[in-house]
DNA sequence: TCATAGTACTGTGCAATGTGTGGTAGTGTG
DNA sequence: CACACTACCACACATTGCACAGTACTATGA
């Protein structure tokens, strides 16, 4: 399935959660997010999503160098993003109870 | 709250939902969408939508004139359609699962 | 009669954002 | 030296919800 849509708007949320449990690296953080089910998020889209957030003021960033590759780019997540994430958090759960009771109950056969 | 974005991908299988309900006409449908908890969504975004569902061979299409205003182009939902919106339904519920997990879990404070 | 409001639908252009593709680079392995 | 894995970036693109403007019908009230 192609949940390219679904995404839209959540990915925020869902980097940003990623990052609030750990600081992490672009690389990092898509394996963290297709480990936790989101299985076809692309990296363009991670590094993306992050690089808005940090121009947002969401995240800090810091290179640490690697004996593995090349550098590495973190992010930490600021206090305003940790209040971005709450609101994002509450959005998404009033957003899905409401649609999940439309596709329940409006969706019943007639 | 803005929930433009969250809509993305989910405005289709709503509509479908609220249609599969039972026959309705566009401004009818953003009613009941609306009252459904849905508050913002914008008119021309469910029109569109019925437009292109219509387009895809999810709904059928038919007027009735009205005496209270213009004529009313209703639309019901096909096999095709029902089809659709099954297989949204349980995406829907797969992804809203998966992302819920995220925001709990992966966003606890460290 | 004319203004206004509610109903009902359409078209156009825009904004946001996830993705595909391709490119750059560093490290390690056969 | 080719190749794979790691790590990041830029750009053009597709999708889709929305704002805005416009058309048109009915009813109400000054």
């Amino acid at each position: 399935m192609d949940t390219t849509q679904l995404l839209k708007g959540v990915l925020d949320a869902a980097v940003l959660a990623v990052v609030n449990h750990e600081d992490g690296y672009g690389y990092d953080v898509v394996r963290r997010l297709r480990q936790a089910g989101l299985e076809n998020v692309a990296d363009a889209s991670v590094y993306g999503t992050l690089r808005r957030l940090f121009a947002a003021g969401a995240l800090t960033n810091y290179v640490v160098p690697s004996d593995e590759g090349p550098h590495r780019k973190y992010y930490g997540i600021t206090d305003h993003g940790k209040e971005i994430l709450a609101t994002q958090r509450e959005e998404w759960h009033q957003f899905a109870a409401t649609l999940t009771h439309v596709l329940t109950h409006e969706g019943a056969s007639s």
